[in-house]
DNA sequence: AACATATTAACATCTGGTACTAATTATACG
DNA sequence: CGTATAATTAGTACCAGATGTTAATATGTT
């Protein structure tokens, strides 16, 4: 039985290709391994693979999970916001903010937390962060929430001085101190934009 | 003429509905408004909307991009590698990551770039940022190619210090001074988990 | 040769559509 | 009021990409 071999590569090439794109039909599948349509039909049936259209509509309500998280989750929920004060939001960290090989969730992820909330808590319009100071105090795993804080310590026309201490329970895990340029509508006070360039 | 009324709101709603679950097929959509199958076909077609199994595609297709995003492109392609010395990505700004009404790049993006590459530079299998001090130097419009050059400045036992400079042509747009600390298989040199915690 | 496994073929059926034609039902307007 | 026009519904033929079932045909093993 020579042909097991066969079949049972031909069936582990199948789920490669079909997790590389899972778009292909069985005609397509069956071009692409010289076999009959038949064939690959029995091949799904005994992996338990859904066809074409399921695996479609799979991907697709993912995707809207996805947009809902790149959008909303990456920068938290907003907790509390006192314009030119202060702010506090949290984030859940979800596996696919994890490395691939371990629990531990990704740096930016934590930074980005910090750094959406630093911008929001300016009160302006628009406003991009020119310099940061900041340290990751202690890793922080999958499935854990991060509560950021942060303080307006300091202004000086358009150029705001942030702080943000991210926290997992009472333990703290990330400490930042964000220099903010603020321009266009600004509320309070008026000034072109500022030194340092800068980026949200 | 009234009736030119409800099918416009039909076809508003139509979209709204579409919008929020794209998966619904024109029977379903048909239940929902009290109206025929044939009916939804037309408003469908006036509306230049495609079918369900299309919409599917096109949010499935979708996913893969997100998802090749969130694993590979928000640290970019290494282009260049030496480890424990320097090493080189690129990074091409796509719309998902500029912000909602302008097309200017959320700084994560940048930061995230030259994290992942100051970790990546680091010899060793496991790799934690302590700290960061940088300095966001110029926005970054959406459609712009980031390389980000990392370099070995210093090096104590499991403490590394590497310093990363991002450009959009000739512009440096991001400069920033990381500690690294590593673990786990250090190939040279050994030493347990060091102090600052840390964070990739 | 006998038998098991793998593959292919043939056919009926389903879903969610497209494309087109015809008939029916509002609605507006002189 | 009738009638032109718009909107809706119905009917038919067709398609892609499947499913399920049964049967025929390799191919391999003992």
């Amino acid at each position: 039985m020579v042909r097991r071999k066969r079949k049972q590569e031909r069936q582990e090439a199948l789920l490669r290709a079909l997790e590389e794109d899972p778009l292909l039909t069985d005609a397509a599948l069956a071009a692409r391994f010289g076999v009959s349509v038949q064939t690959i039909r029995l091949d799904r049936l005994q992996l338990g693979l859904p066809e074409m259209r399921e695996r479609a509509r799979e991907l697709a309500s993912r995707v809207q999970q996805i947009r809902s998280m790149l959008i909303d989750d990456v920068m938290g929920e907003l907790l509390d916001l006192k314009l030119g004060q202060s702010g506090r939001s949290s984030l859940v960290a979800d596996r696919s903010m994890g490395f691939i090989d371990q629990p531990i969730v990704r740096g930016h992820y934590i930074f980005g937390q910090a750094n959406s909330l630093a911008v929001a808590v300016v009160d302006a319009e628009k406003a991009l962060t020119g310099s940061v100071r900041m340290r990751f105090l202690q890793p922080v795993n999958v499935g854990e929430t991060i509560v950021a804080e942060a303080q307006v310590v300091q202004r000086r026309g358009s150029k705001w001085l942030v702080s943000v201490e991210s926290k997992v329970q009472d333990k703290v895990v990330f400490r930042g101190m964000f220099t903010v340029f603020s321009f266009a509508n600004d509320r309070t006070a008026t000034k072109p934009i500022s030194p340092g360039g800068g980026q949200a």
